[in-house]
DNA sequence: AGTATCTCCTGCGTGC
DNA sequence: TGCACGCAGGAGATAC
């Protein structure tokens, strides 16, 4: 399940591989993920250098020159770096194949992924799918000011507020659930009752649990030209996500666990106000 | 406008 | 061993 650290190591790891490299072939196996894949995008590709692979929330964005090859994981979807051709499996769905010999594998079970194409990338900001999303959690902008204000009037649990991406993007429910417990706030709490200091608290374990993972990403790079591997959240300590009925890591009160828009979430009761 | 619910899909764990 | 079932989740679409 990919999240935003899991999407930044995707593109660290693929990077190298890509960047001035030239698309000679595009292999569609099944179109049909979250949006059909566009019939065109054989064309846009093929013949074309890869110049730029940045990232808006957890849309990967691949410049093509002539446009914008738009990637998005879901929750199952990887991308997986081939030195050399090797037999799809299951739900290998689509190969970019490179004039280097490398392939560019997209793999995505659940097919909640997405991948799409933008014609003009100074319209990339007005893209349907880019054009409403909130702050990069990692940018200065990201401040407890900021989320206090856009908070005013919010009756909804603080958790769904920072896992809302017109408000704030790349916080999912593994680090939702992970930097509330850091900062000690209970993910029930309406959002409009935070306090500045608990925004300022809130914020602080955002960035950094969100960094320590990019962080801990980094050292599973390798997994992009191996056969297997899921790199990101795996190799940080969880605290409470997917702990319930476990001691809680401070006060060893046993973790509850309850649905708030249908994510489960796990918190201490006891630690987290 | 804000909020909650529905939806897509497959893999995995559980209980019989 | 096999089946039915519930759950997991990103985020757009839809319905209040």
């Amino acid at each position: 399940m990919p999240e935003l650290p899991e999407v930044e190591t995707t593109i660290n790891g693929i990077k190298p591989y890509l960047i001035g490299h030239k698309i000679i072939d595009v292999k569609i196996r099944k179109s049909h993920l979250r949006f059909p894949i566009p019939q065109s995008i054989n064309q846009k590709l093929i013949g074309h250098t890869v110049s730029t692979i940045t990232r808006r929330a957890k849309y990967i964005l691949f410049g093509i020159h002539h446009g914008v090859l738009i990637i998005h994981l879901g929750m199952s979807g990887s991308l997986k770096i081939l030195l050399s051709p090797k037999t799809p499996e299951l739900h290998d769905h689509v190969d970019v194949l490179f004039e280097n010999q490398i392939c560019l594998r997209f793999r995505d079970p659940r097919r909640f992924g997405a991948i799409l194409w933008s014609d003009d990338e100074r319209a990339l900001k007005e893209h349907p799918l880019l054009k409403h999303l909130g702050i990069e959690p990692l940018s200065k902008t990201l401040t407890a000011k900021y989320l206090y204000q856009r908070a005013m009037n919010r009756q909804v649990a603080v958790k769904s507020f920072i896992m809302d991406s017109k408000i704030v993007v790349g916080v999912g429910n593994i680090y939702a659930a992970e930097s509330l417990f850091a900062a000690g706030i209970s993910p029930f709490k309406p959002a409009s009752a935070l306090s500045i200091p608990e925004w300022q608290s809130l914020v602080r374990e955002i960035k950094s649990i969100l960094k320590a993972a990019i962080k801990a990403g980094g050292t599973t790079l390798k997994d992009f030209i191996a056969p297997s591997g899921t790199p990101g959240y795996f190799s940080i300590n969880l605290n409470v996500y997917g702990k319930e009925g476990q001691p809680c890591p401070q006060c060893k009160t046993k973790l509850k666990s309850r649905r708030i828009n249908q994510r489960s979430t796990v918190y201490c009761e006891k630690c987290q106000k």
